[in-house]
DNA sequence: TTAAATTACCTTGCATACAAGATAATTTAA
DNA sequence: TTAAATTATCTTGTATGCAAGGTAATTTAA
């Protein structure tokens, strides 16, 4: 008899609770949500993508990055284009407001990832990274 | 520059994606979702629990807690009961149908966790939940 | 070339999550 | 003893997450 104690799908996500919560926190002060956040931060590795490549990357079905993408606009941190040569896509990118906060949120990941793996020696981190790639297949 | 692929707060929210992605699967044949089958489990454990107990056991606001519970009962997986000595104190107690479907639920979180841990040895199971655990403070 | 298939995105519906506020029952204190 | 504080639960509002279905633009094929 297995109690979810021991159930890695328990474990995973209640890891996973604990750690956005650190991050939320973190991030009231900018009036982001860790996911609002996440999706800009891949906007930071390349500018203008469109919506399904965001996706793609951030691992996300276009039904939640509507919603995301709504919030984003609405609040000023990034501004939707319609590409020129496929009327069907959608690219976004950051305005200014975005471009000036990264310095401050990537002080906030960073803060975030301490605080989290505070306990764990280099070594460690590195392994329990690698075990949560692993894990994705 | 820290990227979102080494933050571990992604790297926890995909792992968790995944998790909660394969048990989802396998538990459609039942027409339970994870949560609601965790919530049950809580009840293996000890029936009868109250609704904040059961909230500090699998770590669940009662907000959220109230959503799952109705729909159990509206499924016939649980009954409600006042508590008899405090009025404020509501019981959960598991239906003949939820007690007769716990070999099937557990064959179904016995084969999530193989599926999803079948790349890691023994040691390294034992190590990951360790680490997952540790990350709770 | 144009009808069919594909693609990108959006919308809807349902189920978590959680903050914040409301309510009823119980306990504590003055 | 009874008003105040506490407790257990519920409700509301916002934000994910995902399945399923819809639409417009593009590409593929007959």
């Amino acid at each position: 008899m297995i109690s979810f104690h021991e159930n890695i799908v328990f474990l995973l996500a209640k890891a996973h609770q604990k750690a956005q919560g650190v991050l939320k926190g973190h991030l009231l002060d900018f009036g982001l949500t860790p996911m609002q956040c996440l999706f800009m931060e891949s906007l930071w590795e390349e500018d203008g993508l469109s919506v399904g490549e965001i996706g793609r990357r951030i691992a996300l079905d276009t039904a939640t990055l509507a919603g995301v993408l709504e919030r984003l606009v609405t609040a000023g941190w990034v501004m939707r284009e319609t590409d020129r040569d496929d009327g069907r896509v959608t690219r976004v990118a950051l305005t200014e407001k975005a471009r000036s906060a990264i310095p401050g949120l990537t002080e906030i990941i960073v803060k975030t990832n301490s605080e989290l793996l505070s306990n764990f020696p280099r070594e460690k981190k590195i392994l329990l990274k690698r075990f949560l790639r692993d894990m994705r297949g």
